[in-house]
DNA sequence: TCGAGCTACTAGCTCGATCTAGTTTTGGTA
DNA sequence: TACCAAAACTAGATCGAGCTAGTAGCTCGA
């Protein structure tokens, strides 16, 4: 028996070398296309092979290869998404987008842009995974072109669009939700709402337009208040020391939540009290955001919902590509808590 | 010329097939072999050769495809990280985890744990992807078995390890930084130290130790006081109002900077003020975590030395596999900010 | 007894890049 | 000019699974 050797090339790091189709093939005493039939789950086995089959990859130990899987095939049914680690709300839609996901039989490959890797980098990773589709979690505008990307393969944008043509676009209605937050402080009795912006941060123009937008159908146009700030606790707290030197408003609107941190660091060490001297509204309601002794008034993004739809975009124009991109805008919704109260001086 | 038709499977989403190594060296006029040369960087193509092989597959848009290319040579070069997106420092530990990885040529594969998505699911989707190498930050030890997992690849354990046998691991010494605290606060004239311990999570065994042990050698035995915590803000919320009950110590350590924030919750609205009534001490010192008005004293780990190690283990038993494993701890450092101070009752 | 119509199974080409074992070209030297 | 080694290049097998086209064996009806 001069025992077959399966001494291979046995690459650094392969310890023993993996079983194959044709090891369970062999070892069961069938043919590698029935193996293959079993694991695909297609018909003709029987049920009987079918469960020799099994048992017998099982007892190997034996795992489908998806690099050949995927060669032959020439279909991975993987999905990229693109997100920042560090933005609560990306972080949270990333792990709404994987029950999705599975529903429609896809894998998502996780590619996370870093200071140190920017997002034409990160695309060109999942590319080379052999995505099928990419989703893009506040996509940046300048530079990286994702233009010739679409061509590639299909694009989903989460947040705003960016890119012209051929690309889907999910997002929440940003000025529906800073007009939902005017439209609560000014019931209050409000009046000197300021804004602390986003700047050029996915969804900051709209939700900017549509804090101007509510002020001026309040009749309060000449209370519009914006001061530049951004989607960091830094930018917070540098248009908050700002608002302090020029002259505090009653109520502060800021463009998502992580700013409210730098604002509230800034107010909390001037002395004021939240919301007795100034109330706060912050924009994304984050989950894994937690201010001590602070429970934040903050506009709520149908995320589940979100994720669902992008998902549902990406693997709707793999499968049928000649169907038309949609662009759509889920209405946001205020969550009222207590960072927010009639202001002092109204009577 | 009855034009080649080109026209093949082109899969759901493929909108034109892509170019392959054989349409490049078709167009440049070589072998398919040369091309393959080029693109691995492999010595035997002249340097004008090289120039235009590059050119027409830029000129084509080709990209190497990495499915082939990791089943011909049996080598991915990925190497496979779990985490939880949740956690503040295991994010920053994958940020960190890039450049290491690059520095040696490979490819990092996130694998994200979450609620609906266990570890052990988890590394099975990596493995599937042919990782060849995992790095497992905080990991479960109950019920999923890395074990037989440490069979096929080569495993780092980062937190703790929990897999007896052939696997690497990379820590801090966590009992090292909890009696730094200790230390530190003692020296300003505390005796009623709490610790608000982190349960069954990753260090938490150890800084609960650590503790101890510093209380013990201060001559503190008797005001040894272990609350059950976690490493979460609902966990630190839940001890804090347990001290509250139970009479508070003048300063509490939690094993994590997550936990400070239910503390925090919990101590602001009882009215209490920090340090000035009660001194606090997180661990982790996560640069994600900023709390409003509060800079944290906290026991920092150097994470981008921990992931540098992980990556050099983790390539080394892929590239080595003989050489034996290694478990390497780390001392963390105290950073001392505003959250202690001489406690009021010492005169 | 034949063959039609199944089900259960198999042979062998294929995906795209790698890699071994060659072959041709080049350039330098006797 | 002849020769040789090095450099530049190529043919063709190969990785593991998927898939098409086909065969073997069975049942059933006429």
């Amino acid at each position: 028996m001069a025992g077959q050797d399966r001494t291979r090339g046995n690459a650094p790091g392969g310890r023993e070398r993996k079983p194959t189709m044709a090891d369970v093939a062999r070892h069961v005493g069938v043919s590698r296309a029935l193996v293959s039939i079993v694991f695909r789950g297609a018909e003709g086995a029987s049920e009987a092979t079918r469960q020799r089959v099994l048992e017998g990859a099982a007892a190997l130990g034996y795992r489908r290869d998806s690099l050949a899987r995927g060669l032959r095939s020439n279909r991975t049914r993987n999905l990229g998404i693109l997100f920042d680690l560090r933005r609560p709300f990306e972080v949270e839609f990333v792990e709404h987008t994987y029950p999705a996901v599975e529903k429609y039989g896809y894998h998502l490959l996780l590619g996370a842009v870093t200071p140190h890797r920017n997002q034409a980098r990160v695309v060109e990773e999942l590319l080379t995974y052999r995505c099928e589709g990419l989703i893009v979690l506040g996509p940046e505008p300048d530079g990286d072109r994702l233009e010739s990307i679409a061509d590639e393969v299909p694009l989903v944008e989460v947040g705003r669009g960016v890119t012209p043509g051929r690309v889907d676009v999910v997002r929440n209605d940003d000025a529906l939700g800073t007009r939902q937050a005017v439209d609560h402080l000014v019931h209050l009795g409000h009046r000197a709402i300021a804004h602390i912006d986003g700047g050029t941060n996915p969804g900051a123009r709209d939700r900017r337009a549509g804090y101007r937008e509510a002020m001026t159908d309040h009749g309060l146009a000449h209370e519009i208040r914006v001061v530049a700030g951004g989607y960091t606790d830094e930018a917070g707290a540098t248009a908050a020391r700002q608002l302090l030197a020029e002259g505090l408003p009653t109520a502060v609107i800021t463009a998502n939540d992580q700013a409210v941190i730098g604002l509230l660091d800034v107010a909390v060490r001037a002395g004021l009290r939240i919301p007795e001297d100034l109330s706060v509204i912050g924009y994304d309601d984050s989950r894994f955001l937690r201010l001590p002794g602070i429970d934040l008034t903050s506009v709520r993004q149908d995320i589940p919902a979100m994720a669902e739809l992008a998902v549902q975009a990406a693997v709707e124009r793999i499968e049928l590509p000649e169907t038309e991109p949609r662009s759509v805008a889920l209405p946001p919704q205020l969550v009222v808590r207590n960072t927010t109260k009639t202001p002092k001086n109204a009577e």
